[in-house]
RNA sequence: GGGCAAUUAGCUCAGUUGGUUAGAGCGCACGGUUCACAUCCGUGAGGUCGGGGGUUCGAGCCCCUCAUUGCCCACCA
């Protein structure tokens, strides 16, 4: 590294660079703390293997980061277990898609063969996301990565399979499902979006034997084809007689009963309500209650099969026009309107779902929910913010069974076999004995089983690993919302069921990255942001600090790249601070600060407010409001330090006594340090290389200890003093600026009061150009034609004849005049009100009394001034 | 049909046990080449905190209600 700091921070250099030299000095893993040390520890959420990096990612990276780097500096064994997924249907859609490509598919080459090429695909683009994470900053510790497909994990997958099985929580069985035709295969109900859209309703005459016909409506004709029975209210008086006599499928004219289920809404439609038990989840509840045939009419890839009669193999819609067309022809359709109907769409692809009845696999959840439930209830687990904990209870309380099979062939293939006579083996390894005839189960586990175990599969469960005794259970569970059904509650119900304890004590969730008009990313819309494009133009820093200030837990944020640019001028201000420090020093400089009672009012003033700021940041830290913590030191070290502190340091700096000299630069280097560390988990690149520059001891910024505030530094008198200085020095730019007074020109103030306007008269001179400073005699008299700024018990008279014009001035002061008087009479009416008095806490009480002695003194020399000027 | 969130300056957002004059950034206006930084500095304009009601000495914050927007859950053919 250079001795002297160049003249703007060059992140793309800094960034790989740094990021290499943490991770060679071993500093992302928790062995770096002592053996004895509180593990803190977190499992990422594992990104998809072939997914591009978006701001969602990043958004978790940088919180997680956050979390970890925190909890790093504050002396915990801090791990953050890093891996991918291999995410079954999104993985397997990308290969299929390449496949199409090069003419062939799936079923054309094989099992086999597409595996080899999955995992083909895998090698080549899975590292892809964690290099990016890697340019994030990301401190995780890479020799623990694990993916889903892993040995270790399958294994964990398997035995929980089989234990699972073993204790009668997972059965096989036909069911009605929702059935994806496009995937083939069966997906979950949260893989299921429904959303309304326009249809029809189609209304037609159900024939019933006597020559009569219940008039019936239903928003997919098709389906007619599959019904077993048509159901009225039992009390329904139009069709009650009805009830009990046969009807008749039109076109196929398979004969079915008339019944009555309270189930049914008269005032619906026609009333009358046709059953299909095979493809509809109502109709499938009413045909468990009446005992009624179950008829699928449709193929894995919903075109018709033989059940439906002459419309066999027509797809689906078209089938649905087909029959109508012949039902109208035969005179026993009514009409058709349009409806607004609710429409289920495969969260992946969009096609519509088909509810179809089929054979699958499933988790008998209810037990472990309980346990799952009783965890948040009990406060084992807290989710931040609370509110997703009532969200997170309805789900767990009405959640019904988990489908977990799915007809892939991309992922954790289900242990069982099956026997020449339908026998069903359940277990790790093929069945004992003679095999003939076995066949192992064609289906994989949902995606969502092997992640419901990445807290403790990835730490080497089932076998009883050091990493899982020194690191289970995790800390944090830090992911989107929206997975909080999908993910974390698997994880909850997952990891007590197998590991008897919560897999984490805290869940905290963030929200979606929006654009900046709040719409949702999307590539159709045009608004994707890619983050690597904006990492290239201003660093990763201003990024990661944009998102995390400019978000809160669990609410969406709206990215606006506005304050990525501006981070990014941050950024250059820290190194600009940076660079004035060093440029500064000279020799050995202790470490630490000054006692508190040798520092001038400027140093105690700023170590005040930094012990203050630090206390403060360390309790939003720990409360995970992390972007309020990012604000205030943001706020703290530009808005005091810089503007501030620093200009004022320059005093000493170049004027001051050797001895004034190192007082000051010590505590330049101090306060820079501290913020250095409390800035540090937002903007890990531009903190740790400012660091280094600075008088430090220990290797890294990453592996330095968190700063604590130390009481002895709190001041509210210099506190007092300083603002009471800079409003007064605010005042003279102020009133040079309302009568154009060149910057360049030297004026002299005269001064009444005590503040320390003379003590410290030379910040007079440097930060508003008052080269001279005249302390007025008691009872002595203003000069004429000057302007005048008061602030508590002090007065500047700024002699301007040249500039003031007498009226101007009578108008600003009885502009200031009038907004003093306002706030002093909402003063006086609070102390006066003697419920406020009375009922307020002491404190409160004494500060009002404070600020309004202040706010009369000043307004009282206001009103004089008015009454020598303006008469 | 239930539930949750949001609504604060032109824009994007803060404001967590109710208590100074409601803040920041961007944008805007004006002014600045002296020794960290023009990726900067200074000054300023800009808000009935969605509407209404209530609790309280005191409400952006708590309660009720309405409105708008977004999201989640839900079996209406």
């Amino acid at each position: 590294m250079p001795d002297k700091m160049a003249k703007n921070f060059d992140f793309k250099e800094a960034e790989s660079r740094l990021y290499r030299w943490w991770e060679e000095n071993g500093w992302f893993k928790p062995e770096t703390a002592p053996a004895d040390a509180e593990a803190f520890v977190i499992s990422m959420p594992p990104p998809n293997v072939t997914g591009a990096l978006h701001v969602g990612h990043v958004l978790f990276t940088t919180v997680e980061d956050v979390m970890i780097r925190y909890e790093r500096m504050k002396g915990k064994a801090a791990l953050w277990v890093p891996g991918t997924d291999h995410a079954g249907i999104a993985t397997q859609l990308q290969v299929e898609k390449l496949l199409r490509e090069e003419g062939t598919s799936r079923h054309e080459i094989g099992r086999e063969a597409f595996l080899a090429r999955t995992w083909e695909w895998k090698e080549k683009y899975g590292g892809e996301i964690t290099r990016q994470l890697r340019r994030l900053g990301a401190s995780c510790d890479w020799d623990r990565e694990r993916f889903t497909l892993d040995d270790g994990l399958s294994n964990a997958v398997r035995d929980v399979f089989v234990r699972l099985w073993e204790q009668g929580l997972i059965y096989r069985g036909t069911r009605l499902v929702n059935w994806s035709p496009g995937l083939q295969t069966a997906v979950s109900d949260l893989e299921v979006e429904r959303e309304e859209e326009n249809g029809k309703l189609y209304f037609f005459k159900y024939p019933v034997e006597g020559g009569e016909y219940l008039p019936v409506a239903t928003t997919r004709p098709e389906t007619i084809l599959g019904d077993t029975a048509v159901a009225v209210h039992p009390e329904d008086e139009r069709y009650r007689h009805l009830i009990g006599k046969k009807a008749f499928v039109p076109m196929i004219n398979r004969e079915i009963p008339v019944i009555g289920d309270a189930y049914v809404d008269r005032a619906f439609g026609t009333g009358a309500l046709k059953v299909t038990p095979a493809h509809d989840f109502n109709d499938y509840e009413i045909a468990r209650r009446h005992n009624l045939p179950m008829i699928n009419i449709m193929n894995p890839d919903a075109t018709l099969n033989a059940e439906a009669g002459a419309y066999v193999g027509m797809e689906r819609f078209a089938a649905r026009e087909r029959l109508w067309a012949d039902m109208t022809a035969q005179g026993i359709t009514l009409r058709v309107q349009d409806h607004t109907m609710v429409v289920p769409r495969s969260q992946r692809g969009g096609e519509v779902v088909e509810p179809m009845l089929s054979m699958q696999w499933f988790v008998k959840i209810k037990p472990l929910a309980e346990k799952a439930l009783e965890a948040v209830r009990s406060g084992q687990i807290t989710i931040v913010p609370e509110r997703f904990e009532k969200v997170y209870y309805h789900w767990l309380e009405n959640i019904e069974d988990w489908c977990i099979s799915r007809q892939l062939w991309w992922g954790h293939r289900i242990p069982a076999w099956h026997g020449p006579n339908g026998e069903i083996h359940v277990g790790t390894t093929p069945p004992p004995g003679d095999v003939t005839g076995w066949r192992p189960d064609e289906d994989v586990l949902d995606t969502w089983f092997s992640s419901g175990l990445w807290p403790f599969s990835t730490l080497g469960w089932p076998e009883q690993t050091p990493d899982l005794r020194r690191f289970y259970p995790t800390t944090v569970m830090e992911t989107g919302y929206d997975i909080l059904f999908f993910w974390v509650a698997r994880m909850i119900m997952l990891g007590l069921w197998f590991t008897d304890q919560p897999p984490f004590t805290t869940v905290y969730l963030h929200g979606l990255v929006r654009d900046k008009f709040g719409r949702k990313i999307s590539k159709t819309l045009g608004n994707v942001i890619d983050p690597i494009e904006i990492v290239d133009q201003y660093g990763v820093d201003p990024l990661r600090f944009a998102l995390v200030t400019g978000s809160t837990p669990g609410n969406d944020i709206n990215l606006d790249t506005a304050r990525v640019e501006r981070n990014w001028r941050f950024v250059n201000k820290i190194w600009q601070m940076a660079n004035f420090v060093t440029q500064n020093l000279e020799g050995e400089l202790p470490p630490g600060v000054p006692p508190h009672t040798t520092l001038d009012l400027p140093s105690r003033w700023i170590l005040s407010r930094l012990n203050r700021l630090i206390a403060t940041v360390t309790r939003l830290y720990d409360t995970y409001q992390y972007g309020e913590a990012g604000r205030q030191i943001d706020e703290f070290i530009w808005g005091e330090y810089a503007d501030w502190y620093i200009e004022m340091s320059k005093h000493p700096l170049y004027q001051g006594t050797e001895e004034e000299k190192q007082q000051v630069r010590r505590v330049l280097v101090y306060v820079l340090d501290q913020c250095l560390r409390m800035l540090h988990p937002f903007m890990p690149f531009v903190t740790e290389e400012a660091w280094q520059y600075l008088p430090h001891q220990g290797q890294a910024l990453i592996v330095a200890q968190w700063p604590v505030s130390d009481e002895n530094y709190l001041d509210d008198e210099a506190e007092r003093q300083m603002s009471a200085l800079i409003d007064l020095i605010r005042g003279v730019r102020n009133v040079r600026e309302e009568y154009n007074v060149e910057p360049s020109r030297k004026i002299t103030a005269w001064v009444t009061g005590t503040a320390a306007v003379d003590a410290y008269r030379h910040l007079f001179a440097r930060l508003c150009n008052v080269s001279e400073i005249r302390v007025m005699a008691v009872g002595e008299n203003p000069p004429g034609e000057s302007a005048s700024v008061a602030v508590g018990d002090t007065t500047l008279y700024l002699p301007l004849a040249d500039f003031i014009d007498l009226q101007a001035e009578c108008e600003r002061l009885g502009k200031e005049q009038a907004r003093l008087e306002q706030q002093v009479s909402k003063s006086k009416a609070m102390l006066n009100n003697e419920g406020f008095t009375s009922r307020a806490n002491p404190d409160v009480v004494a500060k009002e009394r404070e600020k309004l002695a202040s706010l009369d003194a000043a307004l009282a020399q206001i009103l004089d001034r008015l009454r020598q000027l303006c008469p």
